[in-house]
DNA sequence: CGCCATTATTTTACGAGTAAAACACGTGTT
DNA sequence: AACACGTGTTTTACTCGTAAAATAATGGCG
């Protein structure tokens, strides 16, 4: 968060800029608001950034507050979610370590979450027989079919989640996000290398 | 995350698309690349909102990482910064509960981190001579400094982390970010309502 | 007046994630 | 063969956040 302060930032009901007001296209996000009550205090600062980061800030916290619904409905959180999905989506089976790269968490945080999928009959590990300090992880049948239980009602969720965009406007977003997050990759990358 | 697994989602690795590899416009992000491998496994379901959360997220998490550096310099994590610069941009004082609501957490975290905030001499508590429940929490000299100080350095950074997109790009990208989270924002409003 | 519902804040218990240390094995070197 | 080194995974110790219970105080209302 904190696109300098972009993270949290309601403020709106201070600003007397009541929203939902007209019937128009939705006036005034909570970001534009706190963009402003900046813009007060230091009027010689440019907060562009803000209104990217910030918003995509929020965007993230009130689109995963409204992907949770689904998950926790089958008893997963994301995390979960996201290792079992991987799995899945590549096909075969993955070892600890290409779980956590794959689902960008710490080693640490892929084996307590492999604990608690192993014993819940979602996964099963095989040791390897050549070097027996990596491990194999596979979907069970159950494991599976779990997953693709849920990712079509994941989708249509968020399709309707989404819906409040016109199409048009959801390929923009996507084009310009992709070009934004592609660079933004390569960037990162770059730096490890 | 999970834009029906929209959060990690790495992956590129195993599909054969190289990242970096030409000098162009950053050829396929990582989200991409993830979307490609569900829909081979899944060719019937509408991957389109993936585009879009799985994306956002993603760069939500990039954009964070970038920005913590900056903070911690600072010796903040982002959570405090984001509750001093409520108190900084809403000019006057707020109590632990509008603190809360300002800043999206829970009224325990504010809670835990006024204790912090107060010890480290950065904001100060007076209680209210009316309602005794309730607590009024403003800045310290000391804590505006800090907040002022920083601020505009974290603005540079954000603004040369964007600068991989051309200004016509941002100007576009803000103002989808604005029309999508505005009505998000209207739309969990009105559940409220 | 005294009790009940309500509101503001803090405390408690706990779950989840991380970094760093600890393990457990291969591998190349001499 | 023995050792040092690198790598894959797990363990440990700790931080941070939350939900729910506890605390504290106000405001009717009979």
């Amino acid at each position: 968060m904190t696109a300098t302060n972009g993270g949290p930032m309601p403020a709106s009901d201070a600003t007397g800029d009541r929203p939902g007001a007209g019937p128009g296209p939705a006036r005034g996000d909570t970001v534009s608001a706190v963009v402003r009550q900046w813009q007060a205090v230091h009027p010689e600062l440019d907060t562009g950034p803000m209104e990217i980061i910030g918003r995509i800030n929020r965007c993230a916290a009130l689109l995963q507050q409204a992907e949770d619904a689904p998950l926790r409905r089958a008893g997963l959180s994301r995390a979960e979610f996201d290792l079992l999905g991987a799995l899945r989506r590549t096909g075969h089976e993955l070892t600890p370590g290409e779980l956590a790269r794959e689902t960008f968490s710490s080693g640490a945080a892929v084996t307590k979450r492999l604990k608690q999928l192993t014993e819940r009959g979602l996964v099963e590990r095989r040791g390897d027989t050549r070097d027996r300090r990596v491990a194999h992880v596979r979907l069970t049948d159950a494991g599976r079919g779990l997953v693709d239980g849920i990712l079509p009602d994941q989708l249509a969720y968020e399709t309707a989640v989404l819906s409040v965009l016109p199409p048009g406007d959801q390929g923009e977003l996507a084009g310009l996000l992709a070009e934004l997050l592609g660079r933004l990759e390569g960037r990162m990358g770059a730096l490890r290398a």
